[in-house]
DNA sequence: GTTGTGACGGGTC
DNA sequence: CGACCCGCCACAA
């Protein structure tokens, strides 16, 4: 048992995200709960270093309130659009710069 | 060891 | 619905 929080951590993400079905989104805080911690903040930031950019869709995880959040780095601007244009390729209903909650996948309630 | 900040979350105004 | 604030954990300087 680490002393510390969790040396892992980012890695655990990735993993999950690689779990996350085609056509369908998850949150920060999912991810987060489902590490069983509520890191939600590191989440994103593992995810923003993402190594696995080719292994996992990390596009596919969006905020809770259903924004895209940011992507490759970025807040905002085409990088984000364009993940919302993957969303929407992939079958998930993009609204302005939010996702159908429909179709966020809880991975824990 | 301390400080600051972030691809966040939820609550409040 | 938008803006603001506080709290959360992990990580870099």
């Amino acid at each position: 048992m680490p002393k510390t929080t969790s040396p892992n951590f980012a890695e655990k993400v990735y993993a999950l995200c690689q779990k996350i079905p085609r056509g369908k989104v998850t949150t920060y805080g999912a991810i987060a709960r489902a590490l069983h911690t509520k890191a939600y903040r590191a989440v994103g930031q593992a995810l923003k270093c993402n190594p696995y950019a080719h292994g996992v869709p990390c596009h596919r995880v969006v905020r809770s309130d259903g924004s895209v959040g940011g992507f490759k780095g970025k807040t905002e601007g085409k990088e984000v659009e364009e993940k919302i244009k993957m969303l929407k390729k992939e079958g998930v209903r993009v609204e302005k710069y939010k996702v159908d909650l429909k179709n966020v996948m809880r991975i824990k309630v």
